[in-house]
Parts: C-alpha cells; sequence; structure tokens
DNA sequence: AATGTTACTACCATTTTGAAAGTAAGTCAC
DNA sequence: GTGACTTACTTTCAAAATGGTAGTAACATT
C-alpha cells in the first residue's frame, strides 16, 4: 500500500493516502500549520517517539509537503517548513476538523477563528461549478477507463 | 493513541482521526459514498485481507459511520450502509481528492462529476462566515484552556 | 570542564498487518 | 439430498510497523 512515490490507483483519494493516511502525519501537518517547525516542538506537542517522528518528517518532506531549512549555521539546525502543497492541504485538515467538531464534540475543543473577524470559522465544501454545497447535490464518481 | 471512543484531546482534527486515520477505513467510506455496502463489494474493490476489513467495518460501525442493516433474512446477509455522520465525511474526501488531484495528478484519474450539470466538480473549502476561500485569509488555532 | 540544547539514531519488546486457508450458514441445480 | 456455490467471515502465523527508553553528535553556555 505505502509504495512511497508510485501509487498508480487512478482515485486522487488513494493516492492521497498512500503516503500520508496516517495520523502522525496529519497531526504534524497540524501543527505546522499552527506554526511549529522545528523536531522538539513537534515532538513535545504530540507526545510521539522521536523514531517515529524522523521517519514522518523524512517522508513528508520526500512528498513535498515539507522543506528542511537551514536556521543556524553554528550550531548546524535545520527546522521544517510548509511547501505551497503542503499549505494547501490546510482545507483537508479544516475539513477533518469540522467533522470532529460536529461529531466527536463533547468537552472543550480547540477552534480554528479568522484572525480578523476574531470569530470561529464555519467550513463548508463547495462545489465552485454549481455553488453547491458537497453531499447536497447527489455525485458519481467516474472511471478514467474500465479499472477497478 | 487509537483509543476508540476515549479521545480526549482538544484538537477536532485529532479527535476525528483517533478512529479513521488509518489508509483502509477512508478508502472504505470512499467505496461506500460510491455505493458499495457488502463485505465482497469492498474486499475486491479494495484487495484489501479480510481479517483488516473485518476490524475496520467493525470500527467504523462502532463509531457510527456506517450502520449494519439485514438485507436478505434467508440466508441472513447484512450489508453495511452509511449514517449521517457517514455521509457528512464526503466533503472531507472531497478534500481530499482535490489535493491528490492536483499534486498527484499524472495518468488517468478518476473524476467526481455532478449528475446533473454532468461536469467535474471544483471542490473549494470556503469560510462561512466570510465567505473567503480557505487559505487567503490569516487563521488562528485557539485553545479552550490553556493544555498543549 | 561540566552542563545544557537540539536533533536525532539504536535497540528491542509489543502491536498491527496482511496473505492463505478454513469455516459456517445458507441457496440452488438436478 | 448431495454436491457445488455464495457470502461473510475467522484462524493461523510470519513479516512489518510502532513506540518507549536510552544513547549520541555537535555545538553553546557558564
Amino acid at each position: 500500500m505505502n509504495d512511497k512515490n508510485i501509487c498508480t490507483d487512478p482515485c486522487p483519494i488513494a493516492r492521497c493516502l498512500a503516503f500520508l493516511g496516517d495520523t502522525w502525519s496529519l497531526l504534524i501537518l497540524r501543527d505546522a500549520h499552527i506554526g511549529l517547525t522545528r523536531f522538539d516542538q513537534f515532538r513535545k506537542s504530540l507526545g510521539i517517539a522521536p523514531t517515529i517522528l524522523t521517519r514522518r518528517l523524512a517522508t513528508l518532506t520526500e512528498e513535498g509537503l515539507l522543506e528542511k531549512r537551514l536556521y543556524s549555521e553554528r550550531p548546524p539546525r535545520e527546522e521544517y517548513v510548509l511547501t505551497a502543497a503542503g499549505r494547501d492541504f490546510l482545507p483537508v485538515l479544516v475539513m477533518i476538523g469540522a467533522w470532529g467538531h460536529q461529531y466527536r464534540g463533547g468537552g472543550p475543543l480547540v477552534r480554528i477563528q479568522d484572525v480578523e473577524t476574531g470569530e470561529d470559522i464555519k467550513p463548508v465544501a463547495i462545489d465552485a461549478v454549481t455553488g453547491a454545497k458537497i453531499g447536497t447535490r447527489p455525485l458519481r464518481f467516474v472511471l478514467p477507463d474500465g479499472a477497478d
């Protein structure tokens, strides 16, 4: 399943999940969006074992969602910053969060605010073509050829 | 991490991922949205080992995204259908697919069409409060208390 | 020289995965 | 009513992934 770069499945969902379909990768990306960049920041924030963090950061870097950047020459220190692809992953995280908020509420929750308005955002996925909310109109998954 | 129902992390993203942060669960959900309902349909479509499919379907059912429904009394046969929570997961899948489409294109891809217009959908996540596309305005993650 | 910081790697027990084969409860064809 | 078939699994077990503890390398600070 996790054959790194070479996922030939025609489904873009499967392709995306082929390398970041695990909890840690997504939580690392969440933290990166919050603003964390350093190994120990991620480690402390997530309570993740360093072995696994190393591996996840390497995968995320190889896959082009994060990139290493030297932030100190002496001593040589690197941090991990989001690339454009990593930044464009935000809508996915936000939609996951919206679902979690609705169906796994209960107790205090982190909220995502618009900095300018100061209000909690209300994320909705819409189809830019029709302007309709995703899920309100019937959709069809179309195979490119004749597989599956 | 995967302590089933009892995730106390205040982040709704983490709560969501606590039980379906693995590739198979999300691909099962994708197939369920396509219209598959039966054990063997999922098994053949995904090429998943039956052991794992059994476990994933059980988790997804316990977590309220799928529910078992008897579709034949003699012989007794059950199928798995999406609940409201499962159906509301579609926007997440669609956004994952949109990212995969953009950053893991290359080669033939499954596309998602609006049945009525016959056109491929263009999924965008927006903030219903400001109407702005998610990612175009600065956001802030707000902790409920004083943890993390 | 001793201590601290940061970003890791090594080791290893436990857990999870996944492939192949088997099973249980029925139906259908003759 | 016996043999083949279908469907939805379970059993078994080797291989891979996970995760906790400890250690290391390269420097800075005191």
